[in-house]
RNA sequence: CGGGGUAUAGCGUAGCCCGGCUAGCGCGCCUGGUUUGGGACCAGGAGGUCGCAGGUUCGAAUCCUGCUACCCCGACCA
């Protein structure tokens, strides 16, 4: 493609309203326009790496027996009445005002519908179908340019089975052709296995790639694979255990003394030899936590740990509970539940607060003082704390989901009566499995982990291009011939060439360009090499600069991308 | 939805506190010329309802009120 003729408009300056890289660099780059606030859209250049990821996700699919569909995105509300979606929904559904129609935000009710009326045997399953096709969530606040939209793009597939058994198969055969999908797009991804969560369901797993634009905290093993949402990692991690000798309670004036580091400071005592006292109120009742040191409350693994939601105590609901403000509270003399920590499991000789303020207690023995105690998994895990699995240090950092895969079972099929017949004529609800992956978030994610100071860095599988091809001074002659000669050669090798045939870009100009945009290789044509019958070859990835003669180029090119 | 911020030419911005503007600058754009290996130079030029609506004032980009849009943090997230 000629970008003398080429609407590919770049942008020397970051947009005012960008701030994650993918977003500065795909609106530099003239990949996207933002058309409101998480609507884009794709520029010519942009919907050539959608449509490269497309086309990824499509082989892929079709290899695991998938069956492409196109679906509507204007749904009849009273389908989405039938699985009670409309209210789980809520407001991030959009509903249209002059028709009784919503535009889907995903397409389980439509496949389910489709699969009653005619999936009506066992002889009728396995069915995989699936669609890319525009989603529309109302998001109350879309964000990091593509990462959140109000629309976007979704490869969502589904899986029709007769039992647990054979939805197990196809789930399996989706974690494969997934991990096929990211690897050839070339993202450095791992998986976390996840709570079911509100799609129902009895698995699933989600596969994330770290980046800071990310809206999920997970801890991850290089290790081993181990990878878990912060709600529910765990870690290893040293017991504060018992000492020998219990000491006798007793209480210490502790004058402004709030914070756990203070209170160290203060008795000149390591923040292990101290519990940290919350309070949470659940279902109306305070409940007192604690902590070892400054180590932080879990609110989801404390939800799981009582069974009901909680929130934190305001300030002067503490006054009336303990008798005492936020830094001085404590266990001994607290009339309500008690839950600690297991770090701090059956531990002595603690400092802890003494419910009253500037006092704090010591020599607390859980075993002897607090006898109604209980134990839990409350704390969040912290990077560099031992994996559980194998021990070695784990990272905790936030990531982006780009792919869902659930066991869906038999939530909608169930609701919706999309049932079968059995080989023994038995009517059973088809069993069903839920896959995603977000197009724009695996463009998105490729470039948060993929570029450098002067713009993208495409992986040549997804870049629009796979050969950016410079003339640099396209008013002589002699260049004209030789680059035009070379953009030949290149594209019947069959090549896919973007060539910089600008004439009134400066040299400059072209290789700040073709930077930003980011191409895996590009061709240099200019006045010095060609003297020799050479050409410059550039490797956007590490900076390698190679002469190549203009004979065969296309076979050196061919040779690099093979090795990049 | 709560908190914070921003809105001036296609993009990036100055001016706003302390009203006097005929709104300034860089990039980009147009014309002509020179240049040509890391976002060139010279000369000339076009382009603005200062987000919108009210108000205060002799006078509003600037002060006041309301609204809208966008960004960030949080809540939420099949």
């Amino acid at each position: 493609m000629r970008q003398s003729k080429s609407f590919i408009p770049t942008l020397k300056e970051v947009p005012n309203d960008a701030v994650v890289p993918s977003h500065i660099l795909m609106l530099r780059g003239g990949y996207v326009r933002a058309l409101a606030a998480g609507i884009y859209s794709f520029l010519p250049l942009g919907y050539r790496v959608v449509k490269k990821v497309c086309e990824i996700i499509r082989e892929e699919m079709d290899a695991i027996g998938g069956q492409e569909f196109h679906l509507p995105a204007l749904n009849p509300r009273e389908i989405w009445e039938e699985t009670g979606r409309v209210q789980a929904f809520g407001d991030t559904m959009y509903h249209l005002k002059n028709r009784d129609y919503v535009l889907a935000p995903t397409h389980e009710e439509i496949i389910t519908f489709h699969a009653r009326k005619v999936v009506k045997s066992y002889k009728d399953m396995p069915q995989t179908w699936y669609q890319i096709q525009t989603k529309f969530r109302n998001e109350a606040r879309p964000r990091s340019g593509v990462i959140r939209g109000r629309q976007f793009l979704m490869k969502d597939s589904y899986s029709l089975d007769v039992d647990e058994e054979a939805l197990n198969k196809s789930y399996r055969l989706h974690d494969e052709a997934y991990r096929k999908i990211f690897t050839r797009a070339g993202l450095n991804f791992f998986v976390v296995g996840a709570s079911s969560g509100a799609m129902g369901g009895s698995g699933s797993e989600e596969f994330m790639v770290r980046s800071d634009a990310g809206e999920d905290v997970v801890a991850h093993c290089e290790g081993c694979g181990y990878a878990a949402n912060l709600e529910v990692a765990t870690s290893k991690i040293d017991p504060v255990g018992r000492e020998k000798d219990s000491r006798e309670i007793y209480e210490i004036s502790t004058p402004n003394v709030k914070s756990i580091d203070e209170l160290c400071a203060f008795l000149n005592i390591n923040e292990r030899q101290t519990a940290k006292s919350r309070v949470y109120i659940c279902e109306n009742t305070p409940v007192l936590i604690l902590m070892s040191g400054n180590d932080e409350v879990n609110e989801t693994k404390l939800q799981k740990a009582l069974g009901a939601d909680v929130r934190p105590a305001h300030p002067d609901e503490l006054k009336e509970i303990t008798g005492a403000d936020a830094g001085s509270i404590g266990p001994v003399g607290f009339t309500g539940k008690i839950i600690a920590d297991n770090r701090i499991k059956e531990s002595n000789n603690l400092f802890s607060g003494a419910n009253k303020n500037d006092f704090h207690i010591g020599g607390i023995d859980f075993l002897r003082d607090l006898p109604n105690i209980q134990y839990a998994d409350l704390r969040s895990v912290e990077s560099g704390e031992g994996c559980p699995n194998c021990g070695k240090p784990l990272g905790v950092f936030t990531a982006i989901e780009l792919g869902h895969i659930f066991k869906l079972g038999t939530k909608y099929s169930a609701s919706m009566g999309a049932n079968y017949l059995t080989e023994e004529g038995e009517e059973k609800p088809i069993v069903m499995g839920s896959y995603g992956i977000g197009v724009e978030r695996v463009i998105a994610c490729s470039i948060e982990q993929s570029h450098d100071e002067y713009g993208i860095v495409w992986h040549k599988s997804i870049a629009p291009f796979q050969v950016h091809l410079l003339g640099l001074n396209m008013k002589k002659e002699v260049i004209v011939e030789a680059s035009e000669k070379v953009y030949k050669q290149l594209t019947d090798a069959g090549l896919e060439v973007l060539f910089d045939d600008r004439e009134d870009a400066q040299a400059g100009f072209k290789f700040k360009d073709a930077d930003l945009l980011g191409m895996p290789i590009q061709v240099i044509i200019g006045e010095k090499k060609l003297a020799e019958n050479k050409a410059e070859i550039k490797i956007r990835k590490s900076g390698e600069r190679l002469e190549v003669p203009l004979e065969n180029l296309a076979g050196t090119v061919k040779e690099l991308l093979d090795k990049i």
